[in-house]
DNA sequence: CAAATAATAGGACAACTGTCCTAAAAAATC
DNA sequence: GATTTTTTAGGACAGTTGTCCTATTATTTG
């Protein structure tokens, strides 16, 4: 059991906040509030909230790595795999009609506000796309990279739509759609 | 030749200025500077930041709606009225590379921030959903209502990416996939 | 022209922001 | 147990925010 230290609640905290109020809406106070330390202290674990920017990205990379590798050693076929990832707008469902998809909110709100680290947020939606291109080429598809980026702007249409209509059955329909779509390829 | 009032020059600059920094990064100060009018006045036309979020939202229902009349008053097959929405996406390709669809990317800040007004801005996907699910209705579709919102929900997608990997060449390939798809309508 | 209304400018206000400093407490090391 | 390092708390700092007041200038109305 290997203690968890301040400096990574921080980053589990804000990582949420980040997502639930959005990265500028979230302050310093907030989240010294919620660990549970001073805002004084917060200064010796990040020195600028870009810091801590970069630190909550990194966690998501590395989140979303590991369930892209945990999808792959399941051994399921190439085409549940995929399915893997169309699944998470249902098991996600209540927070994606809240708050939207993590991704998606987090770049367009970089985006907005000309934030240097707009590229490394996106890097989580090109390890997405790396990996579904992947398994579109497992497939023998010579246009695994289209498949790929349409897939995933399918799912981002999707959560944005949920979010504004906070429409459940919406998401099923979809999600039944979608999944439609990819027995074509089975 | 009507005279432009401050009121309505305030409402226009803020609109786009919503648009390309988001609702929040974008400060009284800032919209006065633009506009050449000092802080102190701005109170005069609007007295809270809300009260000017409900008009910009007022002005955007407003060309929307217009903009929906034009398309039915165009003379078109249903088909191609359809497509003009379609169209949108590459017709505002350069600035939905830059700051994303500005329906979308409004009402995903405001779901964030939990504002009060997040449901009048939804009214603009209501909008276009009840004209487009008129539309599939004149085609006879009794899922008109399911495929209006898979056609906004595709879009909004096509969007969120534009907006991140900015990309202009998968604009077009989802356009044209999305308008192979409404063959099928046809 | 005079009176009333509309519009403007400039600044005050408290609250909050991210950032930073310093002194004290806690923990680890020798 | 003493010393060094790590971690903490509290507050200061200048800048910005939305909001609001008041005095002055334009414009319209009678």
């Amino acid at each position: 059991m290997t203690k968890i230290t301040t400096g990574v609640r921080i980053v589990e905290k804000a990582d949420i906040l980040f997502y639930q109020q959005g990265f500028e809406h979230t302050s310093f106070a907030q989240i010294a509030a919620v660990v549970r330390i001073s805002r004084g202290n917060f200064y010796y674990h990040f020195k600028t909230k870009d810091e801590l920017l970069d630190a909550v990205i990194r966690l998501r990379l590395s989140n979303t790595q590991q369930m892209l590798d945990d999808w792959e050693a399941e051994g399921n076929e190439t085409i549940d795999r995929i399915r893997c990832f169309v699944r998470i707008l249902v098991s996600n469902q209540r927070d994606i009609q809240h708050f939207g998809c993590p991704v998606g909110t987090l770049t367009a709100e970089l985006s907005k506000l000309n934030h240097p680290l707009e590229k490394h947020a996106n890097k989580v939606f090109t390890l997405f796309h790396g990996w579904l291109k992947h398994q579109f080429l497992s497939l023998g598809r010579d246009d695994a990279d289209q498949l790929a980026m349409h897939l995933i702007a399918l799912s981002q249409g999707v959560a944005t739509l949920a979010n504004a209509f906070k429409d459940e059955k919406f998401i099923r329909n979809e999600e039944k759609r979608i999944n439609e779509w990819l027995d074509e390829f089975a």
